[in-house]
DNA sequence: ATTATCTATAGATCTATAGATAATGC
DNA sequence: ATTATCTATAGATCTATAGATAATGC
């Protein structure tokens, strides 16, 4: 039953990426090793063999789902034919991320399950974190680098905040509501004039 | 053993209030029906006396926890000697909120999470989410109602968002920078030349 | 020979229920 | 007599480990 080691990595990879999925989709208590490793068609004894803990994948699979948003920013920001902010906060705040957490932003979707976790995992979680800002940075208006920080804050706060209020609303035209506001405002809520 | 009328509605009281307590520290999922009737000093099987399940529980302790909310919020909007957005800004996005999660804003402790309940949990949550807006409505610039309403689902996003990034980072440096930031910006960014 | 995976299980923990107990309140 | 609480337990489920199995790769 033993397999190549190329087939082992492949394995890995399939285990972080099937955690990173569901881990969005139901949480981190919401999904057993058990059931993860079932789902990459393995048994989940062997899970141990690819990591010390199911708190090493949480934080693997969390900083895996961070960069494939991250990466996902960087394209949607490049391909932007108008305002690349506003072409940001378009996608994210659409109905499509609003229904598939699984595939989306990992703040949005454990927002504050992730302060809870232990030191390590939110150490992990930061090093990407700090990324988001760097890439928001340079899409919002401002003359000095501080000014942009600042500025990179606050969206990143509106549309995390957004899209949490957004699916925690159980009537689908209030959700809405929500998720166009918010789309239309962020790019004037940062103006050079008032920040 | 049995007690009396008086006496078990106390009871009642105090399960929903613990609960309201460390769901937001710990998670829905974080603190078990024997653990929560420990803490009131009751023994886990009682508590189907009190309610059907732990999902009804989870409904009641929501409500209970958001309206502790809002009624904070209407206490710090009437003392407010300066601005009351402002003013709430500030309260809402201190270190001492960012620390005490358990006595704070349901949606900054269980964003995620929220969106995964079941709906009789997010109708329980939408009834006293509509007050907080109608609350923020009353203290943002706008000419028009639908003008007010607009900023007011923004700034709820600015809070909310805000508090979940503060709490995530394991830096503390970070986390205050997050929070000095929001809570000076949020009066700017729907201020009523530009929204 | 080494080792990735599988089988089986230990040891916790969780929700919910059934029946016993003992104090209230008609 | 009624009923709020307690005792005890059923039935799931979870993380983690130990030892067996069988395919890789020197």
């Amino acid at each position: 039953m033993k397999v190549s080691k190329q087939k082992m990595a492949e394995h890995r990879e399939q285990i972080i990426e099937a955690a990173a999925k569901r881990f969005r989709e139901k949480g981190f208590d919401g999904i057993s090793v058990a059931e993860l490793m079932k789902e990459v068609g393995l048994t989940h004894g062997g899970f141990y063999g690819h990591f010390t803990s199911k708190e090493e994948l949480v934080s693997l699979a969390s900083q895996r789902a961070m960069r494939s948003t991250s990466a996902k920013w960087a394209t949607v920001i490049d391909e932007a034919s108008g305002d690349p902010l506003a072409a940001l906060a378009k996608d994210y705040l659409s109905t499509r991320h609003q229904e598939h957490p699984e595939a989306g932003c990992l703040f949005a979707a454990l927002g504050g399950e992730l302060g809870r976790q232990p030191v390590l995992v939110k150490q992990a979680v930061m090093e990407v974190q700090l990324q988001f800002l760097d890439i928001l940075s340079r899409v919002v208006p401002g003359r000095t680098k501080a000014a942009r920080r600042r500025k990179a804050i606050v969206v990143f706060a509106e549309l995390i905040g957004g899209m949490i209020l957004a699916r925690s609303v159980p009537d689908p035209e209030l959700s809405q509501e929500i998720l166009k506001t918010m789309a239309a405002i962020i790019p004037y809520s940062v103006q050079e004039a008032i920040v």
